[in-house]
RNA sequence: GUGUUCGUAGCUCAGCUGGAUAGAGCAACGGCCUUCUAAGCCGUGGGUCGGGGGUUCGAAUCCCUUCGAGCACACCA
């Protein structure tokens, strides 16, 4: 199924062509005076030059190719070259039928290839921070969208599992706990299942032996040892490692669902190691690495860039391999097991650097197929009120835990002091509230750009939030609930035939509702292209923005016409899952009261 | 220093691939609840789109320049 542009761009480029002139010119864009017109085309004003006549005429030649149009009810040509439309509401009406029928409304994008998402980053033994939160919420999102227009997604968490922070964490342990088993390089038998320490140590026994390390450089030699016999394959510390990941991984886990945020793949740096050697042996043997003060590098800088970009190391002066490598390493492996044909990553922009190198010496060594798409979306860090990076009170960095803690507390307060609750049912409510204030804050800003986390905004439902969605979303659901209650037919075996009713703008409330439902697909496509939900935001809060005001406008319930009525409820339901769905691509979905 | 991103209302941000009078929200002020959730709706005030040039019939948008800010610039991830 077509857009709404497409289709009024089909119908004009056809009067465009009728007229004599190029199709080309024909592309309609929305309105940016709804003033005067829902739809407009400008391309009369380009067209003049190629035809050396005045944009006026040229327009009003297409306008008359368009009187008598089923789609137009309003053609107007207007100076200098303006032609302005408005649609027929029976056009309107068809189309939105049309939406209501399809199970994507009408959405058809060409989807069927197969993306990777790479969008966490965590590493284990450490607590998520506020600085994952932005790649778990744009990933989460992207990763979505992406599913909705029809490909084949696996969201990957690409654990950080392999560094120095093994070897710290096996090395403090051994301090502490130096009779274990896993210490002694004779023990034969097996391990403990048990694990010898609990989550929460785990999380004080990293930063502790990172300090340590720092001051005392034979602590550090010994961290750097652990981490190479790790790396070798030491029986004893494998069973650590084994352990620490089980524990951590069912923290994240845990944590990543309180956002409702998913990964298809737990794969962490540790499985693509075997990969390396081989690796690194075909960039050698092709010619492609050379060594370079004592490194092993790819060249990858490339003509016509405005600055030299320097070489991509695969191996340090020691021998060891390094991020650059691993990255290699998994593109490698997802080649292998999953051949995709476009890998996103949702990473700070900062290292945007990094991933060009990387990008480059992929393609370069045939590690990706020529035509898969390697993507940066590199996001913009989360400040403070104070603009600078946002930071706990005392200037630490703040755990995520803690932060969604924070808001679901403010959101519970604030229910409680708007209105009576159960507090149980307020306690959930307060939960999928405030999740909707953290995403559509983060969401609704492009994912470049830094932005200011300010709970107080967010919280405070009013404008354009998170909350304000859901408002609308649970004033519709409460409406069609008391439709259906009050003994009227089921709701939704009203909702399509029935919107042929709303022909009659008596109100324009109804058209600008109509008028916003049906732009959908085209708002979908460009977040789809473009890898922006923020665009999914804006539309949604026109979407909310038209409803109220029709909602304000119109009393459904008490409505004597009860094919108006039936008109109306079709149009509700729409709406609603419409929003629904909207929301659910953001990643967060609403209560049932609030 | 080089590169890069950005600079839009007091604050936080939109502005679709160049179009008509630059839009929201917050904050300020004024209206609207005996009727479907006032977490809402309607209205008022607030702008030299950092400055300067250029391209164009037409520029917040494209190009150049200048000022200012963030970020990145080979063995960290």
């Amino acid at each position: 199924m077509d857009t709404m542009i497409e289709k009024l761009t089909k119908e004009v480029a056809g009067a465009f062509a009728k007229a004599g002139y190029d199709e080309k010119y024909g592309k309609v864009t929305l309105s940016n005076r709804p003033d005067l017109c829902e739809f407009q085309c400008n391309g009369a004003m380009s067209a003049a030059k190629e035809y050396h006549k005045a944009p006026i005429m040229i327009a009003n030649d297409v306008a008359e190719n368009l009187t008598g149009s089923e789609t137009f009810s309003e053609v107007s040509a207007v100076a200098p070259g303006f032609l302005n439309f408005k649609v027929s509401p029976a056009f309107l009406c068809a189309y939105l039928r049309a939406m209501t029928e399809d199970e994507k409304f009408g959405y058809a994008p060409s989807g069927g290839r197969k993306i990777i998402v790479d969008y966490g980053g965590p590493n284990v033994a450490k607590p998520l921070h506020i600085g994952h939160l932005r790649a778990a919420i744009i990933g989460e999102s992207v990763k979505r969208i992406c599913k909705y227009a029809g490909n084949e997604v696996v969201g990957d968490i690409h654990l950080g599992d392999w560094g120095l922070q093994m070897g710290l964490i096996i090395t403090e342990l051994k301090k502490r706990k130096p009779e274990l088993p896993y210490f002694d390089p004779d023990f034969t038998g097996t391990y403990p299942e048990e694990a010898p320490f609990t989550i929460s140590e785990l999380e004080e026994i990293y930063p502790s032996a990172s300090a340590k390390s720092k001051e005392d450089e034979a602590y550090k030699e010994e961290a750097l040892a652990a981490t190479h016999d790790l790396q070798s394959g030491r029986r004893g510390y494998r069973a650590i490692w084994d352990h620490i990941m089980r524990i951590s991984v069912a923290d994240l886990k845990k944590n990543y669902e309180n956002l409702d945020v998913h990964f298809e793949w737990w794969k962490g740096e540790s499985d693509v190691q075997p990969l390396i050697p081989q690796m690194v042996q075909d960039l050698k043997d092709s010619g492609l690495a050379h060594e370079s003060e004592g490194a092993l590098v790819v060249d990858v800088s490339e003509e016509g860039d405005a600055k030299e970009v320097p070489p991509c190391i695969i191996l340090k002066s020691d021998g060891a391999a390094l991020y650059a490598t691993t990255d290699l390493a998994t593109l490698l492996d997802r080649k292998s097991v999953f051949d995709p044909d476009q890998v996103i990553y949702v990473v700070d922009k900062r290292q945007e650097m990094h991933f060009l190198q990387v990008f480059r010496t992929a393609r370069k060594a045939g590690i990706v197929k020529k035509d898969t798409g390697l993507d940066f979306l590199g996001f913009g860090t989360m400040n403070g009120k104070d603009g600078k990076p946002f930071k706990t009170r005392s200037g630490g960095v703040m755990r995520l835990e803690t932060l969604i803690e924070d808001i679901n507390t403010q959101m519970y307060t604030k229910i409680m002091e708007n209105h009576e609750a159960d507090p149980e049912e307020a306690k959930e409510t307060a939960k999928i509230v405030a999740l909707s204030a953290i995403k559509y804050g983060d969401l609704s800003n492009q994912a470049t750009k830094d932005y200011v986390f300010d709970s107080d905004k967010f919280t405070s439902f009013e404008g354009n939030t998170g909350p304000y969605i859901l408002y609308t979303i649970v004033r519709i659901k409460s409406i069609l609930q008391k439709y259906v209650q009050a003994g009227q037919t089921d709701a939704q075996k009203t909702a399509s035939p029935e919107l042929c009713k709303l022909m009659n703008p008596e109100h324009d409330s109804d058209k600008s509702l109509m008028l916003e439902l049906v732009r959908f697909s085209d708002v979908m496509n460009e977040a789809y292209t473009e890898l922006a939900p923020h665009k999914i935001c804006a539309y949604i809060y026109d979407v909310a923005n038209a409803f109220n005001r029709f909602y304000h406008e119109n009393k459904i319930l008490v409505e004597e016409d009860k094919e108006k009525q039936q008109g109306w409820i079709a149009l509700l339901l729409l709406t609603e899952k419409l929003l629904t769905t909207c929301i659910d691509l953001l990643g967060f979905s609403a209560p049932e009261r609030m």
